[in-house]
DNA sequence: CGGTAATTGTCTAATATTGAACAGAAGGCC
DNA sequence: GGCCTTCTGTTCAATATTAGACAATTACCG
């Protein structure tokens, strides 16, 4: 049912060698947790490569309701929207954790690409993905029902944040319900109630730190069972 | 409020002219109204270029629900995820009209845009616009309801397919409450509803052939009132 | 350490939404 | 013209969801 997109890891470390190799002058810029990259609505026509650390990607509605449409992880890169011609940020960038970025001006990395076919085929199966990434959103968002949609989530996250264990995932990282609620596209309590569920079913954990403890196969089970 | 993403119209015709220039034994397909350029599941590896003609893309979920993510129209480019290494289409490309369809492999079409700059960066932008577009459905799915999303729906779709006149939009095209449903992601009978309210309130009209005529000021005004 | 802020677990009533049904209207086809 | 199919308008009860509220708990900061 639900289709694993490939991660284009190949693509990530050879951005980061090109990078080094190429142009060791490129500007290294650290961004404090919480602090923002940029945000909605700024003039910034740069792309971002994540050295360390986390960034989260979100939007605001019109009532100012927070929707958050994705986390980048070390490797990824972010900001692509720059390659449009709209030259204004239509999400805010942040950091979950203190992280180091490199950061390009889209102008630049445009070079890069042109004078790199293995890179540009690279880049572009990285676009491809995000763009297959954002469809299947829609699509779940369409017509699945905020329950299974969290459980998707959470299987997500912990295949991107999480730690993997034989039969488990352990996210390190402490994750509140409302940022799963903007994650789902519901409200608080409700993300409270099927947590709760989730816990009484055995799906998943939570650490003596509030760590998430995903168990991966039943939870994948249980979705694979509900409609 | 709802920011309109600019076309990349001359990237457009740089790719039609390109094609043209470059290798006029490029496989041209006709495919007829109804039929299937291809389907979720498909193993295709073709990039679409419309020359005429209209084609939607849709995919289903698991049980059996479509959406439609997207129409393509004349100059525009579909196809584009067999870039990504998932070989599988994720959605079904139906053509709405009779159809003529320039047909290019991926690889080809890879290497045509590593000798053109300008290529190369018109379809970055192009790609990056899908995901500004999609970036904002997925926004609009999770805060707004769906009385508000089919107003815009209708707007877009208007700009989209509609013929333009000083102060309405006409669409000469049946398009069924049904597809409408799709577009916007709730049931039939509510896109009934809502479309019998918007006539009541003079935001929209049928021909006498049904097809559909949008005020355009009146529905955007009236959206931006409402809630 | 103490106090403030953030987070969670719970409840509620009000609303939005679904899914299924059915009759009438219109369209397309032979 | 007549039949069959698709589309529309309209119900309705069942369900899902929201938008508050509140207390209890836990983090965080100085």
């Amino acid at each position: 049912m639900s289709e694993p997109i490939p991660p284009s890891d190949l693509f990530k470390e050879q951005l980061l060698n090109s990078l080094r190799r190429a142009n060791p002058r490129i500007s290294t810029i650290r961004v404090p947790k919480h602090n923002r990259v940029y945000s909605a609505g700024d003039q910034d026509k740069m792309i971002y490569i994540i050295e360390s650390g986390q960034i989260k990607l979100a939007a605001l509605s019109r009532e100012g309701r927070e929707c958050l449409l994705g986390i980048r992880i070390v490797g990824d890169l972010f900001g692509e929207s720059c390659l449009s011609e709209l030259g204004t940020r239509l999400e805010t960038a942040t950091a979950m954790e203190n992280s180091i970025l490199k950061r390009v001006p889209c102008e630049t990395f445009l070079k890069y690409l042109s004078s790199d076919t293995l890179l540009l085929n690279g880049f572009l199966q990285y676009l491809a993905e995000r763009i297959a990434e954002q469809q299947q959103v829609i699509v779940d968002l369409m017509t699945i029902n905020s329950e299974y949609r969290l459980g998707k989530a959470l299987l997500q996250l912990g295949d991107k944040l999480g730690k993997k264990y034989p039969s488990t995932i352990r996210i390190e990282h402490r994750i509140s319900h409302e940022e799963l609620s903007q994650i789902v596209g519901t409200t608080r309590p409700r993300i409270s109630e099927f947590m709760q569920k989730f816990r009484a079913l055995g799906l998943i954990e939570m650490s003596a730190e509030h760590f998430l403890i995903i168990k991966k196969n039943r939870l994948a089970d249980y979705l694979a069972r509900v409609t």
